[in-house]
DNA sequence: ATGCATGAGCT
DNA sequence: GCTCATGCATA
C-alpha cells in the first residue's frame, strides 16, 4: 500500500555521480542572499554591493504574510526603495535609466490584488490565465536550443511587436521610473505572463529553455518548473516580481538575437540523494484536505498522530501541510483557474484549531 | 502541469 | 518548525 512507506529512501541510478550540489550551489550560495532581503531586512542603507553578478533585486515587497489579508491590509509598507537596482553587466541590451532612488510608493497597497481572501470571496475577477495560452497555436515545439527558421523568421518580422499587448515599460517613461523597477501590479504581472509565454512560444523555446538561458545569461538558473509557474501565476506575488526583471531580459534578448547563437548551454544535469517522491493516495489525501481546512497549521503533536493514523511518515504530513500551505498562497485567485468547491475557511484560525 | 521534497533564513 | 523559493520526478 504505502507505496514510498516501503522503500523509505531508495538509491537512485548510482550510474551517475551524486554530485548534485555542485550545480546548485554555484548559483544557489551567491543568489540565496538576497532572499532575506527581501523578507525582512531591506537594503535600504547599503550604499551598494559592488559585487562581480551581485545584484540585489530589490523588490521591496512588505508583506506581512503572503497575501494582504482584508482583515490586516496594513499600509505599513516600506517606501519602495530601489538602492542601485538589479545592474546586470552581462553585455546585454539593458537599457536603464539614472539609477537614482525615489521615495515614493506608487501604489497604496501593491499587493492588493492578491488579497483576494477566499472567505470573503472578494475574489477579483482577474482575467483567464494560462489556458488560453495556446491560442498562439502552438506549431514550432521543438525544445530546440536554437531557433528554427519558423521562428526566427516570425521572430524577425516583430522588431516592435513586442508591443503588442501594452507594456509601455521598456521604453516609456510617462512617469519617473514607473516600469519594471517598480513594484507591478498584480494586473501588470499578469499581462507581462501571459505575453511572456506567447512570445516564449512563439520564438520556439521551451520553458527549460528560458531556465536555462537566465543561468548562462544572468547567471541565475532556473527549472522548467519556475519558468511553467511564472507563466501561469503561480508563484507568489513577491517570487513574481522578483523573477519579472529577468524574463524580461531574456526576452529582450531572445527578441533581438533571433538568429544569433543565445549562448545558450547546457549544465549536465546532475543525480541528487533525493527521497523518492512519495505518493499519497487519494482517500488518504482527502483526510488530509480535510484536516487542512478545519486547521491548516497544525501542531507537531497533531501531525503525529494524523501522521500515525495514516500511516505515513511525520515529516510526510508535514510536509504535506507546509505545501498545502503555500499553495494557498499562490498568487492565482481560486475559482479562477480550478472550479473547485468554495471551500470556506473563514479567518486564519491559526490559533485555535484544536480538538484533540 | 503539479505533487512532494530540499534547504536557507527567520522565529 | 515555519515560510518561501525552487526543483526533481511524475502524472
Amino acid at each position: 500500500m504505502a507505496t514510498a512507506a516501503s522503500n523509505p529512501y531508495s538509491i537512485l541510478a548510482p550510474s551517475s555521480l551524486v554530485h548534485a550540489e555542485a550545480a546548485g550551489m554555484q548559483q544557489g550560495s551567491p543568489f540565496r542572499n538576497p532572499q532575506k532581503l527581501l523578507q525582512g531586512d531591506y537594503l535600504q542603507g547599503v550604499p551598494g554591493n559592488g559585487h562581480p553578478l551581485g545584484h540585489h533585486w530589490v523588490t521591496s515587497l512588505s508583506e506581512g504574510g503572503a497575501w494582504p489579508s482584508p482583515l490586516a491590509s496594513a499600509p505599513l509598507e516600506q517606501p519602495d526603495v530601489k538602492p542601485g537596482r538589479e545592474d546586470l553587466q552581462l553585455g546585454a541590451i539593458i537599457h536603464h535609466r539614472s539609477p537614482h532612488v525615489s521615495h515614493h510608493s506608487p501604489h497604496g497597497n501593491h499587493a492588493g490584488a492578491w488579497g483576494a481572501s477566499p472567505a470573503h470571496g472578494a475574489s477579483q475577477p482577474l482575467n483567464v490565465y494560462s489556458q488560453a495560452g495556446f491560442a498562439v497555436g502552438g506549431m514550432l515545439e521543438h525544445g530546440g536550443l536554437t531557433p528554427p527558421p519558423a521562428a526566427a523568421a516570425a521572430a524577425a518580422m516583430h522588431p516592435g511587436l513586442r508591443d503588442g499587448a501594452e507594456h509601455g515599460e521598456l521604453g516609456a517613461h510617462h512617469c519617473q521610473d514607473h516600469s519594471d523597477e517598480e513594484t507591478p501590479t498584480s494586473d501588470e504581472l499578469e499581462q507581462f505572463a501571459k505575453q511572456f509565454k506567447q512570445r516564449r512560444i512563439k520564438l520556439g523555446f521551451t520553458q527549460a529553455d528560458v531556465g536555462l538561458a537566465l543561468g548562462t545569461l544572468y547567471g541565475n538558473v532556473f527549472s522548467q518548473t519556475t519558468i511553467c509557474r511564472f507563466e501561469a501565476l503561480q508563484l507568489s506575488f513577491k517570487n513574481m516580481c522578483k523573477l519579472k526583471p529577468l524574463l524580461n531580459k531574456w526576452l529582450e534578448e531572445a527578441d533581438s538575437s533571433t538568429g544569433s547563437p543565445t549562448s545558450i548551454d547546457k549544465i549536465a544535469a546532475q543525480g541528487r540523494k533525493r527521497k523518492k517522491r512519495t505518493s499519497i493516495e487519494v482517500s488518504v489525501k482527502g483526510v488530509l484536505e480535510t484536516h487542512f481546512l478545519k486547521c491548516p497549521k497544525p501542531a507537531a503533536q497533531e501531525i503525529s498522530s494524523l501522521a500515525d493514523s495514516l500511516q505515513l511518515e511525520k515529516e510526510v504530513v508535514r510536509v504535506w501541510f507546509c505545501n498545502r500551505r503555500q499553495k494557498e498562497k499562490r498568487m492565482t485567485p481560486p475559482g479562477e483557474q480550478q472550479p473547485h468547491d468554495v471551500y470556506a475557511h473563514g479567518v486564519k484560525t491559526d490559533t485555535g484549531c484544536h480538538d484533540l
